[in-house]
RNA sequence: GCUGUUAUAGCUCAGUGGUAGAGCACUUCCUUGGUAAGGAAGAGGUCACGAGUUCAAAUCUCGUUAACAGCUCCA
């Protein structure tokens, strides 16, 4: 007999040899029928793998992000069947499961295109497998063997990979016809998927690096029941709805234009409105914590990179300097504005007693980005960062880095972003040579930003080696429309600048010292912050945040002293009003484009003004049924302290 | 940058070699004062740009540009 401790704490006994299905047979049927994957001591496995020791199990269903994983990574295996029948000598890369869904990397035979058109067939073909019920057999296999069997069957790509694996640690998985290199964990059977749809195809380089050979990148994703697909594929389309691109355009916040060049935003008078509010947002905070707001020009003279030594790292890669009249003369424009604030230090003599200095700007820059990449507001060549250098002394490093959370946490907390991800960026402790700076202050640094997190509460993940090569950093991601990551604010600590140009202050012990570089964007850009937060709110966003906040409607002139009556009231709440004064086509008048992202439509006549009411209308969410102005003036009220409270 | 897809009216899109189209939006008029109403008339296009094939090209071919998806990048 084996204990098994399940996560409860509770103990049971079990034969030895026991499977994760059994036990969940023994708590309850239903259980049984739903548990997909299981977790022994922190490892997940098959559910018909035998459990020979005491063990930690955990019965994952599908709301357990293991389970999701193994029945994606099953669905691929499936899909593969699927191709490898369709598509006789076809050969497979890798094809795992991801964050929604999966894919699997194929290199079709010679004259085969995979695209869209060969989804419905896939599918069906997918369908047909899962029908037989198929189970997946675990084997353990010698790398001999492994190379030997994966190379009778032309699957060059496979042997790549077992190439690269130990011997004795290989195992495959065959369900029919089908066998796969692969570590697990799987499904024990295909038979639970009973919802698949292929989504799209894609290249991919083999092994992500661009001079290997493109596979075709089959994506999909499955589900164990058919209503879950559906509504997975609704909420796609609803994804696509909220995209900023399209409700930039709608709203008329911004546009491109090929004539100006790609990549490089118009900011129209609205979005303008929005940005500026924003960014007055930030302002207000930023005077409180003690910032210095400063302005540089777009452009420096090559030696100032130079300098920064970010010539030598990507000059040739970006914009090309600007030449003058002048022989020999050179400017580039900037791609940071971290130089220029370096100069404003260096202007003149510092003493401890300066320390910190918080430099501020809202300055715009200019990168190349590679024109595939860029997307919308997201990754354009031209944005402002709402950016500030902090230099301080090396102490000071931790309280600093604090002060730069609150604020990132009162801008996330006023614009309600619930559901960001913050990553610890550290240097690769396997490759020092890398990096800037000795040992003391990177460990110094590093360890300030894991306290710092640390005493904030604020969970964030470490990743090793993701460090820039002049500073750890601490990086907040959101997620866009389409479940895409970006990275909005960042806090970065830099040794290597005020190295370079030669920074230093006076300490209490009359020697001089060299400061430490803080570089903190809460925001990130105000254009990429601006995509997220639209695709965030659906264009509807905080009335604080919008210059037409509420319109008021009357049906007809003769409620128009009413109106006014009521848009003066609101007035004094500080929003603003539009007064409908024509006598005509009020249905019109609420489609109309220019009202579709105006929040509050507030609609009056005969029986709101005898009432002494108003009929509100929340864009996008409806009838909010009428009330009396102060109500609703308490309503639109208590929406901007939730937003602002934390200011 | 790579691979693929796309580019037609302000927007969304149809149009497989023979006179440039629809819905919404726009203008004028009629009807209707109540939460995305109906009718009539009208205006609006170098079919992204440049070459080629053809009696004839929005349509076929090539090139360029831009956008979209993914990859690779991201100071």
């Amino acid at each position: 007999m084996i204990q098994i401790t399940f996560p409860d704490g509770s103990v049971r006994s079990y034969e030895a040899g026991v499977t994760g299905q059994q036990i969940a047979e023994s708590i309850s049927p239903r259980l049984a029928a739903e548990v997909l994957a299981c977790g022994v001591n922190g490892e997940t496995t098959e559910l018909n793998r035998p459990i020979e020791q005491d063990s930690t199990v955990v019965l994952y269903k599908w709301d357990a992000p293991e389970a999701q994983h193994a029945f994606w990574h099953t669905s691929a295996h499936l899909m593969a069947e699927a191709l490898q029948e369709l598509y006789p000598g076809i050969q497979f890369g890798i094809g795992p499961a991801i964050e929604n869904g999966f894919y699997y990397d194929v290199m079709p035979p010679e004259g085969v295109k995979l695209s869209d058109a060969d989804f419905p067939k896939i599918e069906q073909k997918m369908q047909e497998l899962v029908a037989k019920k198929e189970q997946l057999v675990r084997r353990s296999i010698s790398k001999a063997d492994a190379l030997k069997f994966f190379g009778d069957r032309g699957q060059t790509y496979k042997n790549e990979l077992i190439a690269d694996l130990e011997d004795g640690h290989i195992t495959t998985y065959t369900q029919g016809d089908f066998t796969d290199l692969c570590r697990g964990p799987h499904l024990v059977s295909t038979a639970e998927i009973k919802a698949v749809k292929v989504l799209s195809v894609a290249a991919a380089y083999w092994r992500g690096d661009e001079k290997r050979p493109m596979m075709t990148r089959v994506y999909g994703i499955s589900f164990p029941k058919k209503k879950m697909l559906d509504e997975y594929l609704v909420k796609l389309e609803e994804a696509k709805k909220r995209d900023h691109r399209k409700i930039g355009k709608e709203m008329e916040l911004f546009f491109f234009s090929e004539k100006v060049g790609k990549g490089l935003p118009m900011w129209l008078p609205k979005g303008t409105a929005l940005r500026l509010r924003l960014q007055d947002f930030l302002r207000k905070i930023q005077k409180q914590y003690g910032y210095l707001e400063v302005i540089t020009p777009h452009i420096g003279s090559k030696a100032l990179y130079v300098t920064s030594g970010h010539w030598d790292h990507y000059g040739q890669d970006s914009f090309r300097p600007i030449t003058t009249p002048e022989e020999g003369e050179e400017y580039l424009l900037k791609p940071m504005n971290c130089p220029h604030h370096c100069m404003i230090y260096a202007n003149s003599p510092r003493s401890y007693k300066d320390l910190p200095l918080r430099i501020a700007e809202f300055g715009t820059v200019y990168r190349y980005e590679q024109s595939g990449e860029l997307h919308g507001l997201t990754r354009v060549r031209s944005f402002t960062q709402d950016d500030a250098h902090i230099f301080c002394r090396p102490d000071q490093v931790k309280n600093e880095f604090l002060r730069v959370m609150d604020i990132i946490n009162i801008i996330f907390r006023a614009l309600d972003f619930k559901e960001y991800e913050a990553q610890i960026s550290l240097r690769d402790p396997n490759n020092k040579e890398k990096y800037i700076g000795s040992d003391e202050v990177w460990e110094e640094a590093q360890n300030a930003i894991i306290e710092a997190c640390r005493e904030k509460g604020l969970t964030a993940h470490e990743e090793e080696g993701e460090a820039a090569f002049y500073g750890p950093k601490l990086d907040f991601m959101i997620k866009d429309a389409l479940g895409r990551r970006w990275q909005l604010g960042t806090i970065q600590v830099d040794y290597n600048l005020p190295e370079r140009f030669q920074l230093e202050y006076t300490g209490s012990d009359n020697e001089k010292h060299r400061p430490v570089m803080i570089h903190r964007a809460p925001f990130g850009s105000m254009e990429r912050f601006i995509a997220v937060l639209i695709e965030h709110t659906a264009g509807h966003f905080p009335l604080w945040l919008t210059p037409d906040q509420v319109v008021v409607l009357p049906i007809s002139e003769k409620f128009n002293d009413y109106a006014q009556k009521v848009a003066t009231y609101l007035n004094t709440q500080d929003v603003r009003t539009i007064v409908d004064d024509r006598n005509e086509k009020i249905g019109r008048k609420i489609r109309d484009n220019e009202m579709k992202h105006i929040p509050y439509i507030l609609i009056v006549g005969e029986k709101e003004e005898a009432e002494g009411k108003v009929s509100v209308r929340r864009q996008g969410q409806g009838d909010q049924g009428s009330m009396t102005c102060a109500e609703f003036a308490k309503k639109i009220q208590d929406e901007v302290r939730e937003m602002t409270e934390q200011f």
